[in-house]
RNA sequence: GCGGCAGUGGCGGAAUUGGCAGACGCGCUAGAUUCAGGAUCUAGUGGGAGCAAUCUCGUGGAGGUUCAAGUCCUCUCUGCCGCACCA
């Protein structure tokens, strides 16, 4: 009897061999095909979840796998650490967010140690320390010296609780992202990222990214939200003034019965000024005011509006139409006024029945009324063009064309794009952020910091106010400087930035993250970059996987960067639920890592979560499942430690004629599961199933105990492919075994196994006979059988016979290896 | 409302190209071992009928295409995710 399987001493003394060795440790290597595998880094909250142990399991079979296929595979880890928990800490219980921010990378970093994870230790980086936050610095520097950087007054989402602003990417349904407080509006001057100048970019270059997953590149295809018309202007009536409308729909322009401004257009108050509708005009703008972000954009609410009693003149056909103000017309989007076409727009539909505002057809369906007084909703579908003078008769396509063409030989308006995209707001009014880097002087106004000046530090001898105000904006030495262009005195920016600022580079930054006058080297960037395979939560389809895509194209047209994206293929891995529901304290369905680990150790974690489910999709934590997974490694531990000894002497025979049945099986089975496994990882990340094949082999092996007569060359095969195969996924038990087993050199540094095609080779298959589609009878035949062979076969088959008595057999099929199909009547 | 994904035993899931549905694991049942429990080992395990050989039904539902459908087509139900007055 061998020693029981004491993962606890196996899994420490494997992690100290490893780490000692630098194992994982990497460098640039023209000579080898480079791999970099990358997960998501983590939040730095202390404590190692379940979805982060599944992330990085993931990542960690493929990068180990990737370095045993020879690939020269970057695997770096790190700390996305600025943001909000840290000086939420500090508010709380007085602690620095600096010391509570390092006591948890501390303690999240031997919790991901006692993983087994292949990372390069040596590169790993925090955002929060000022080696790093000095490049967020710079980057920003660059993206203001080439005008992608600006402040301005506009109208932001404000978290009362978090006490600071948010980018529009962090509101979601009117409420902050972080703590669901509902967001307020507010007019404040701000740092903004003209990530609209990319919008065009982002989105054509979705379709360079085949690797990543369909429903991410629609959710960021949707969120730039581009739309193609036109912008076209229309006079006031009566007045020296003109309002740009932009329309999808020109087509539609003769069907204009009305127009509609936002509530908060500029040009509100003085159009309706003096006029008998004011009081009633201002009433309602102020109404809106204070209708919360949700109710105002919630489709169930009825759209309500007020006339202005101002009209505007159709440039087309020189109509006079009133303009209204109302609530679904956003000041947000395209000019924040539209023109209204109620026969063809549900919206302008719905509004004008409420208000008795006329509806004009000027598109006809196939089978569509030409009467307004028939239509119970507006027609959007196709159709020709009716009641539009001399563009009567076109398609909508054609329509749309030729208004606009018309428009522009007129000089009435033009082909116009909007998107939805709007520019990324990256000031925060908090403490633990990078400081934004500028200086305001009186005479020479915006002055960026010079390079050479940064980082500007974080002061630490802060105080923390109960109310979240951040510190920074009280502390003198910091905010009180001097002007780098005239010297006099200046005040210094006391916004930092958003922390997908620091988290929109970091994949660069671990490419050299030791340089200190530069974010990164162009030689290492150019060896390593882009990203093989990312890893991570769906959670950042649109925010950080849209920013970082964006940063990546900035530093590529600032040369910086040969590549234009920065993840070539993406994997977004699905939750870690427990009864059904996301783990969370309120619910009190949390599993923690660490006593997971501590009970059954990391291997069995690993191989558990890998196995109970494809990657992509949630996982249902079990508890009875993670002990299966337990059971299945002592198993593999008690089997090839009782044949340790044996096979270390065997040789793994070099042809295999001469074998029996069963151990030509064994020998088969071998080789079946190589291909499977490999297949399973590289090309589908199926790890589920490459496990289940794993496991299979492990059976096989099993039963083959059994038999009299071993070939222990034939063992020793397949416990060597066995090892080799499971130790991505489990990486401990396997190199314990693989050195028990009379090898001294790790395992990780071990070639992939290969299969032997000539091994698949079967003497005899199984093939299926069925009768009408129903499967009667399996045969086997030799392999090498012809169709017509198998044919013949299926026929004289008694059974088969028997059934087919007194019937006409009206066709045969047969599919090639695999099955009969005789069709009777 | 629009877009996307999913629905297969008691459970997690497999079936990669239209070709034997339920691999692998969990659970369960019986047996062996054990003072007992646990652990381990052996056998069985989709439903229904039958002593049995076997028959029959079966991939959310209803149709269809095909020699053959979990897989393709049409309609439909349910759940989840994203967007949501975007002019």
């Amino acid at each position: 009897m061998g020693k029981k399987y004491d993962f606890k001493s196996i899994e420490a003394k494997w992690q100290k061999y490893w780490e000692e060795n630098k194992l994982f440790k990497v460098d640039e290597n023209p000579q080898k095909p480079k791999y970099y595998c990358l997960e998501m880094f983590p939040y730095p909250s202390g404590n190692l979840h379940m979805g982060h142990v599944r992330n990085y399991a993931i990542g960690d079979v493929i990068a180990r796998f990737k370095h045993m296929k020879g690939f020269n595979v970057l695997h770096p880890m790190g700390w996305d650490a600025f943001g909000l928990p840290a000086e939420n800490a500090a508010i709380k219980h007085g602690i620095h967010p600096a010391k509570w921010t390092n006591d948890n990378i501390e303690k999240m970093r031997t919790q991901l140690k006692s993983m087994g994870i292949s990372y390069d230790w040596d590169r790993e980086i925090a955002t929060c320390k000022p080696d790093y936050y000095k490049f967020t610095q710079w980057m920003f520097l660059k993206l203001y010296e080439n005008n992608l950087a600006y402040k301005e007054k506009a109208t932001v989402n404000w978290c009362p609780s978090c006490q600071t602003v948010l980018a529009n990417e962090q509101v979601i349904n009117g409420a902050c992202e972080r703590c669901e407080t509902t967001v307020e509006k507010k007019q404040l001057e701000q740092w903004f990222f003209k990530i609209t100048n990319y919008a065009q970019r982002l989105l054509d270059d979705l379709e360079k990214l085949p690797g990543w997953p369909e429903k991410v590149k629609i959710m960021q295809k949707n969120w730039i939200g581009r739309s193609e018309g036109c912008e076209f202007s229309m006079h006031v009536d009566g007045a020296d003034e003109t309002i740009n409308v932009f329309t999808t729909r020109p087509d539609t322009v003769f069907g204009v019965t009305y127009m509609v401004l936002a509530p908060e257009h500029p040009l509100v108050e003085k159009i309706c000024r003096g006029k008998p509708q004011e009081a009633q005009v201002k009433d309602f703008v102020n109404k809106v005011k204070y209708i919360s972000e949700i109710d105002r954009t919630s489709a169930e609410i009825e759209k309500e509006g007020v006339f202005t009693g101002a009209h505007a003149i159709n440039p087309m056909n020189g109509e006079k139409v009133p303009i209204w103000i109302a609530d679904y017309v956003l000041m947000e989007y395209g000019t924040g006024a539209i023109m209204a076409v109620p026969a063809h727009d549900q919206r302008d539909f719905d509004f004008a029945k409420k208000y008795n505002l006329p509806i004009k057809i000027v598109i006809q369906g196939e089978n569509t009324p030409l009467d307004a007084d028939n239509l119970t909703e507006a027609y959007t579908g196709d159709g020709k063009m009716v009641n539009s003078g001399e563009f009567n008769g076109l398609t909508v396509e054609e329509g749309k064309k030729a208004i606009i063409k018309y428009m522009e030989k007129n000089r009435i308006g033009k082909g116009a794009v909007n998107y939805r995209l709007r520019d990324w707001l990256i000031s925060r009014q908090r403490y633990w952020g990078a400081p934004i880097p500028i200086i305001y002087c009186e005479d020479c106004k915006t002055v960026p910091v010079p390079e050479e000046d940064l980082p500007v530090l974080l002061p630490e001898d802060v105080e923390f106010k109960p109310s979240g105000e951040s510190p920074l904006k009280y502390i003198e030495k910091f905010y009180k400087t001097s002007c780098p262009i005239c010297g006099k005195e200046a005040r210094r920016e006391t916004d930092t930035m958003d922390t997908f600022v620091c988290s929109s580079w970091y994949f660069d930054r671990y490419c050299s993250p030791h340089n200190d006058d530069m974010p990164f080297t162009k030689e290492t960037t150019d060896y390593w970059m882009p990203v093989d395979q990312y890893i991570g939560g769906i959670e950042h389809a649109i925010l950080h996987l849209m920013y970082a895509r964006f940063f990546t194209k900035f530093l590529y047209d600032i040369d910086m960067l040969s590549c234009e994206e920065p993840f070539t293929n993406l994997l977004t891995q699905g939750m870690v639920l427990k009864d059904g529901a996301k783990m969370s304290k309120s619910k009190g369905n949390v599993v923690s890592p660490e006593e997971i680990i501590k009970t059954y150790g990391a291997d069995t974690a690993r191989l558990f979560i890998l196995f109970a489910s494809p990657p992509e999709r949630d996982l249902e934590w079990s508890e009875q499942g993670v002990e299966g997974a337990y059971r299945f490694l002592n198993r593999v531990w008690r089997l090839v430690t009782e044949y340790a000894e044996k096979i270390k002497a065997a040789k793994v025979p070099p042809g295999f004629e001469e074998l029996n049945q069963a151990t030509k099986e064994l020998h088969f089975k071998t080789h079946f599961a190589i291909k499977k496994v490999t297949s399973d990882i590289e090309e589908r990340f199926n790890f589920n199933t490459a496990i289940s094949a794993i496991m299979e082999l492990f059976n096989a092996l099993n039963s083959y105990k059994d038999q009299s007569e071993q070939d222990l060359g034939v063992v020793k095969e397949a416990i060597n492919n066995l090892l080799l195969l499971l130790s991505p996924f489990c990486p401990h038990i396997c190199e314990e075994l693989w050195q028990i087993t009379g090898n001294n050199k790790s395992i990780y540094l071990q070639p992939w196994p290969r299969y032997n095609p000539e091994a698949l080779v079967q003497d005899e298959i199984e093939i299926a006979v069925q009768i009408s589609g129903k499967v009667k009878e399996r045969i086997k035949v030799p392999a090498n059988s012809s169709d017509e062979q198998i044919r013949q076969i299926s026929l004289q088959n008694v059974k088969i016979q028997d059934l087919t008595k007194g019937k006409k057999i009206v066709k045969i099929i047969v599919v090639p290896q695999k099955l009969v199909n005789i069709v009777v009547k």
